[in-house]
DNA sequence: GTCGGGTATTGGTAGTACCATTCTGTTGGA
DNA sequence: TCCAACAGAATGGTACTACCAATACCCGAC
């Protein structure tokens, strides 16, 4: 049963001393060359610990490693094995959130980064995405809009609405590399941005934002696309340096936010609707 | 020798089954919650074991995973073993860069993202970096030129100094997670940007461009910054599609690459130097 | 005081044995 | 004929032992 890798030996003995990484780099080369397609098998330890002659240990560590990197997928059992697998975006993800734990990275920088990405995606996006791509936008922000104007909303499903409709966004610059970004930064920012539809005095402006949000790319104006980003970003910032004195100084009446909010309820009609 | 962590059991028995992550998870919540500080020893292999009550392929599996991610260092010998360390940037861009390899991302998309980046980045370096920085990225950029005035460049010595070019600007916008993003994209587009200083036609147009872009940052001034930044990736793009074209069509002397290339030697002094 | 080797500690590798899980094929009954 | 239950094989997971290799430290000879 060793027929998966038959052509002839991909792999040579490592040498001593790092064996476990020099046999891990090994197997993700192959796998990054496309010798190993995502979907194969790879030969079971036995056999693998016979190919490299090296004990099983070192090949359970090498094969732990690319588990670990999210390149290959283990199964027990008759017919297991390590399969290769097409990384996903959430190992990814991971990774970022893990370093910004540990640096102890603040939501600022994140929402900077955030902020001048959508910029340039949401210029892309209004010149390259398809009529029913925009209108698809248009319908999704209609849904939040509509989803926040329950008065018992349900959170989780508004937050998963948001989220795809950032994803939409990126989709449609027609560069997957927006997308993946966007997603990596989403898992590290992930609460914060919640925090804006937790607030009753930010919820119905951020999504009727987001609705001039799409509207605006639909009728294919980018400075008011951008404004209006301009303008979430502007009350995320102020929900939550809100909500960091809420939590430090004593709660309560206290004076408004340092900065202003502008008056909730931009007019839709304004905006004039005949491009 | 087991008086490292002394306080108490930090660490408890693992699950079976699922052994090594579960034991993997326990020590890095304890390093995230900080109950091991960076620098801090973790007890040997064989110290472990006893505590987790399991065999010692378990434990070098779960410190082969912590040590995959980057959380520490594992050194041989006596007064060797585990040793927290501070994430590194670089093997959290790894993981990103893995990512856009496997997915066999095009030139296009890498560039494209870049060029947007370093947009973002190069006006926030402008107003937040030190006039000390941005002087060392002028010099920096004049080292480069230098090292490409010599008829045999050392070319690795190049691409490293363009590298830390870019390193060193988006450090300049204070904000780490521009740098991470950079370092992915940066050794995911690598032999593309590395192309750039092989045509001899490019090479110091290249250079003398990033010196005028490091002036322009310096004298704070954005628009000439972004200018100069546009035209690096003018250059980029026409030489990529006339390397692509090397390689299909009969090479020789075919006609002029198809976008038009500004002359070279564009001047210093007409840009007012008084800021 | 300095150099050198011995020794203890610790990670790295090899190998074996056994357990747990999963698939497969066979067998026996309805 | 069909289906369910069981036995067996393949494979990863765990445990344990032994030994090798590198490193730091100590101690004695010079």
């Amino acid at each position: 049963m060793s027929s998966h890798i038959n052509q002839e030996p991909i792999f040579s003995p490592a040498q001593v001393g790092r064996a476990g990484e020099d046999i891990a780099l090994q197997i993700e080369a192959a796998i990054l060359d496309g010798k190993i397609p995502p979907g194969e098998r790879l030969p079971s330890e036995r056999d693998l610990q016979a190919q490299f002659h090296t004990g099983r240990g070192v090949i359970r560590e090498a094969l732990g490693a690319l588990k670990q990197k999210g390149l290959i997928e283990i199964k027990k059992g008759a017919k297991g094995g390590a399969v290769v697998k097409n990384l996903e975006m959430h190992l990814v993800s991971e990774s970022l959130a893990l370093f910004l734990k540990q640096q102890h990275v603040t939501p600022d920088y994140l929402i900077e980064v955030r902020e001048s990405l959508d910029r340039t995606i949401t210029t892309l996006a209004i010149a390259r995405a398809t009529p029913e791509e925009k209108e698809a936008l248009v319908a999704g922000a209609q849904a939040l809009v509509q989803a926040l104007g329950n008065p018992e909303p349900d959170m989780v499903a508004v937050f998963e609405m948001d989220r795809q409709l950032n994803l939409l966004l990126a989709r449609m610059t027609r560069n997957p590399v927006f997308e993946w970004i966007m997603r990596a930064l989403q898992s590290g920012l992930g609460s914060y941005d919640h925090s804006l539809y937790n607030h009753p005095d930010y919820r119905e402006r951020t999504a009727f934002n987001w609705l001039q949000t799409a509207k605006g790319i639909h009728r294919r104006e980018p400075l008011q696309a951008l404004s209006f980003i301009g303008y979430h970003y502007v009350m995320l910032r102020a929900c939550l340096a809100r909500e960091s004195m809420d939590s430090q100084g004593p709660a309560g009446d206290f004076p408004r936010p340092p900065l202003e909010i502008p008056p909730a309820g931009l007019p839709d009609s304004p905006v004039h609707n005949d491009s």
